[in-house]
DNA sequence: TGGTGGTGACTAAGCGCATAGTTATTCGCT
DNA sequence: AGCGAATAACTATGCGCTTAGTCACCACCA
């Protein structure tokens, strides 16, 4: 009847390899181990069966815990997630600003730099990865623009970076905000099917990746009427 | 208590210019209008809070009916969702599987074609595609695996196109399943981002992604070390 | 040393509600 | 009249979360 079919007990995720990833190392320093290991049991659950299929038993019993040893450590289900969310969107973005940081290296290098290492972190984090893109309904409206306003910073940090690059002449007079969100779109659809036991590794993705960005900035658009240079839009959110 | 809180009623979603799209033209035509109106109805119900969230209430809600009329119809709410997967997929695959049949047409051609078209179609049908790649984990595992088989033969299609460029010439000496895989990335990702109402038309759209398409098989891989042009892997998947 | 009280983590049991699906009945069309 | 479509009321079950109680552990003091 209303039975949720969740298709995969947390006992089976633990030892499938299809979502074993790092993001034990996501989580709060400050958090003690069983609310950790309850973090790492839940983005497992999560990200392969949702958030709705998933109960508060599955959680716990990832951990050999009963259902309410859960609100010991979080006031809702609903909270769980949200720290899932949060904290992967917030690691991201730090680790890509300290990345876009120096303004000595040459733009052709920033971009290969943050586009392959924002792409090792979602093959690394695949499975946090695919909660934090894929999973954003479950939350609250509050903790949802919480988030949004995350992933808006997240952006502007790479068309920054693809901004300098056309505005020196390094890159082609290419429409910065389209192409920024193809780039992003790659290493973000990761979550959907990447595997660490695959033959890709994360950093052969990364490199292969910035690759593809850098001969999506250096290629000629054909002359086919559309495709402005730098449209009015885009213009106006680079360097807001 | 176990509240799904879902967020948008199919009322909401009924007026919502974010959740339009095509895909009341997807489905079977030997269906009566009430069987199509219904799969309309739970299709933006399912993308825009997810299969779980969604009761039968609400999909019946959103074309005037009460709950039960669901099941004059359709047996399941899991069949709702089957229907609505593969009519999508089973469309998708049939759209390209003509349009790479010409043969005389150029290997850039054609690649062009294809994937403007691929992009296109995710773009019109978003609301539909969104289903498709994300809502898989709601289906049974018998009809999981009946959709994996159209998906691989819709990745195949595109391998060949792309092996063809690359053994005639006209394409540089690529990964094949690497670019292929990038290629498909983009275009499923529209499912989580677009919006018809936004300033890219599906048309525009494919252009700009055949253009990218282009550029992947275009550019000199930076010697590096890595990426070899066609590995053993790759080599053994196209033309199976 | 051993008794006492306090504390935080956990469990077993279950409450109340919501959900997928069923059924007996009615509606409306030809 | 007769038949398919739709409904209202219902069942069975599962869910998030609560609650009462157990247990291990620690501090304190005689």
């Amino acid at each position: 009847m209303a039975r949720r079919q969740a298709r995969f007990t947390a006992q089976d995720l633990a030892d499938d390899p299809r979502w074993q990833d790092h993001s034990s190392d996501l989580w709060n320093k400050t958090l003690g181990d069983v609310p950790r290991a309850l973090l790492t049991s839940a983005v497992r659950c999560f990200a392969a069966n949702g958030f709705h299929a998933t109960t508060t038993r599955d959680i716990c019993e990832g951990v050999n815990l009963t259902a309410g040893a859960l609100y010991v450590h979080f006031p809702s289900k609903e909270l769980v997630l949200f720290e899932i969310i949060r904290a992967g969107h917030q690691r991201v973005l730090a680790y890509i600003r300290d990345l876009a940081a120096p303004a000595s290296a040459s733009s052709a290098d920033q971009l290969r730099t943050i586009i392959s290492r924002y792409t090792e972190w979602h093959a690394r984090h695949h499975v946090a990865a695919r909660v934090c893109q894929y999973e954003l309904a479950g939350l609250t409206p509050q903790h949802y623009d919480e988030v949004l306003e995350i992933r808006h910073e997240t952006n502007r940090v790479f068309r920054r970076v693809v901004a300098r690059g056309v505005a020196d002449g390094s890159f082609k007079q290419i429409d910065v905000k389209r192409v920024t969100r193809a780039m992003l779109s790659l290493s973000i659809d990761l979550g959907r099917w990447y595997r660490l036991e695959g033959s890709d590794s994360p950093e052969q993705l990364g490199e292969f990746y910035a690759d593809l960005a850098l001969a999506m900035v250096s290629h000629d658009a054909p002359v086919r009427g559309a495709v402005p240079a730098l449209d009015g839009d885009a213009a106006a959110r680079v360097r807001p």
